[in-house]
DNA sequence: AATGATAATGATAATCATTTTCATTTGTGC
DNA sequence: GCACAAATGAAAATGATTATCATTATCATT
């Protein structure tokens, strides 16, 4: 345990993480290298880019696409779940997708497809926007 | 009738359109334009691109984003549905997504977003792959 | 037919996220 | 200290997409 952790203290991948995280989960390669910035962190953009994919290949972050095709990250704890976010001002909410999980699954199995993942996001304007 | 299709017939949107039919109903901005190009038809890689988001707009075919964030376009029925899309090979299964609608439609209500749109897909490994 | 308003077209240049390249720095074991 | 591998990041390259803008086709009206 300490021995990864402490490695992992040492690279550039832990405060991305970290900053990720801060940024709730839910942010860009972009945003998240613009926020390390702000922050005063010294960092690279090309480096923002290599620990996001090296966390996508572990698994620890996930990557999904806004609708113009940037490409966006965030955690993924053990419960994976969705949002719905504000086309205006894109603010989001994170929503219980339970029902979703299911359809999932059974529709996958149904069409005998193995390594099964899913995106379902609900676009709106938001109460204020 | 007659009318419609002439008028269509004249403009580039159709050409495209058939060409994405012809392209399997999946193709990409790039790859719609070469076949293009590829069958002798004079046509502009701009006016490809004008004519699948106007295509979009319309509600005629179908935008979604292959993993590495290139827009893929294809045909849509009537019916708004969703795909099981295959990760190695890209085929694709339409399924039924009543429940899905249903979802999308009580939460935005609940957290009071209005205009509300929504995307869920499946992605996994077909039984081929 | 000629005219002119309007929309459609497409070559070119601009944008912008993402990748590559490569020289430099940092960390680690000897 | 010393060498060697990995990590870093500035800068250039790539590639899809969009914006510009001059040219051309369409079509109703003289």
């Amino acid at each position: 345990m300490a021995y990864c952790w402490e490695r992992w203290l040492s690279r550039s991948n832990p405060r991305v993480l970290l900053t990720l995280e801060r940024a709730g989960g839910f942010a860009s390669a972009q945003e998240v290298y613009h926020l390390m910035q702000r922050e005063g962190q010294s960092i690279g953009l090309t480096t923002v880019y290599r620990a996001l994919q090296s966390l996508v290949k572990e698994k620890i972050v996930d990557i999904m696409r806004r609708e113009d095709g940037e490409a966006i990250y965030r955690l993924c704890g053990d419960t994976h779940h969705h949002h719905i976010v504000c086309k205006s001002c894109g603010d989001t909410v994170e929503i219980e997708g339970g029902v979703v999980e299911k359809w999932a699954k059974s529709l996958a199995a149904e069409h005998g497809y193995r390594d099964v993942g899913h995106s379902a996001e609900i676009f709106g304007l938001c109460p204020k926007c």
